[in-house]
DNA sequence: CGTATCTCAGGTGAACTGATATGG
DNA sequence: CCCATATCAGTTAACCTGAGATAC
């Protein structure tokens, strides 16, 4: 058979690699990789709700409500009423919440630089590139294997 | 300072985009993500032991341990006695595991087709070889967090 | 009415730490 | 004695499902 390419495998091992490494790095500044990673998306796309950020994590409202939580008692990240629309909250980072980043941007650096330490500048942006095209097909995903069609008036 | 590139926030965000399609597949065929990798792993090199396997995974033996011993329960690998040490027990894929994998492989690559559909043959051959980079780089690290905060981009 | 957000509450799977026994 | 393996037991971290209220 051999028909995979072993692409998923070596994403999980390396996700779980990095895991430790990474986790070591935020826990001393008082973080988690979902709380990271929300507010590096959130410095760069301010002004997110909580679920616009949930999809495009990959993980569900409930749990992005619950990393948020986190971040804004902490004082990382503020949230104010949508002035159109009054059930949602656009979420932005605090000037804190910049420091914060910018506190841990080194130790980041080098567990990033640990694990790229034997691809040159150029392989790392071709590798930055191949992810964020896998990311961006997995936000659309196409029909897939359970998949049958549901009946659209099923009532 | 230095910022960070922005890799292990992709890779996460992979890995998260394609645990549950990956999830659905697997689980269709009783298992899941840790039981697929350790028969794929043990399909290549037969005759790992259960803590061997857990360090090329990246995970603690006792968790391979209880990802094994579900594969054994289920006729998919046996174990034998490694006659020159006494308390080693060698791990094999049977027969009946190598079907398994056979039978997933379609299911697979469906799901692995529709993350890299915008990758090229040589983009994804490239894209692999800087996951195994990266995977090798993390199996011996360099670099622990008390070094990166006195050592990086102080001096 | 259907869709989407936010929130509270409980649940699960996959990783973890700790401790013990055994073998080289 | 020291180190690695295997195994039993309890625990945590991260994501999940379900249900309800509100807004467009």
């Amino acid at each position: 058979m051999e028909s995979d390419r072993g692409l998923i495998y070596l994403i999980k091992q390396v996700e779980l690699g990095v895991r430790r490494p990474f986790m070591d790095v935020v826990n001393v500044h008082g973080m988690n990789f979902a709380q990271y990673t929300a507010l590096t998306v959130l410095l760069r796309l301010p002004g997110l709700t909580s679920s616009e950020l949930a999809r495009r994590s990959f993980v569900r409202a409930q749990t992005m409500a619950e990393t948020i939580t986190v971040l804004i008692e902490g004082g990382l990240v503020r949230r104010e009423r949508d002035p159109d629309h009054g059930r949602q909250m656009l979420l932005y980072i605090t000037d804190a919440g910049i420091a914060r980043i910018g506190a841990m941007a080194d130790d980041v650096r080098a567990v990033e630089d640990d694990m790229l330490r034997d691809l040159s500048d150029e392989d790392v942006d071709r590798f930055r590139s191949y992810l964020r095209s896998c990311r961006n097909a997995l936000r659309s995903p196409t029909v897939t294997i359970g998949e049958a069609a549901e009946g659209v008036g099923k009532a």
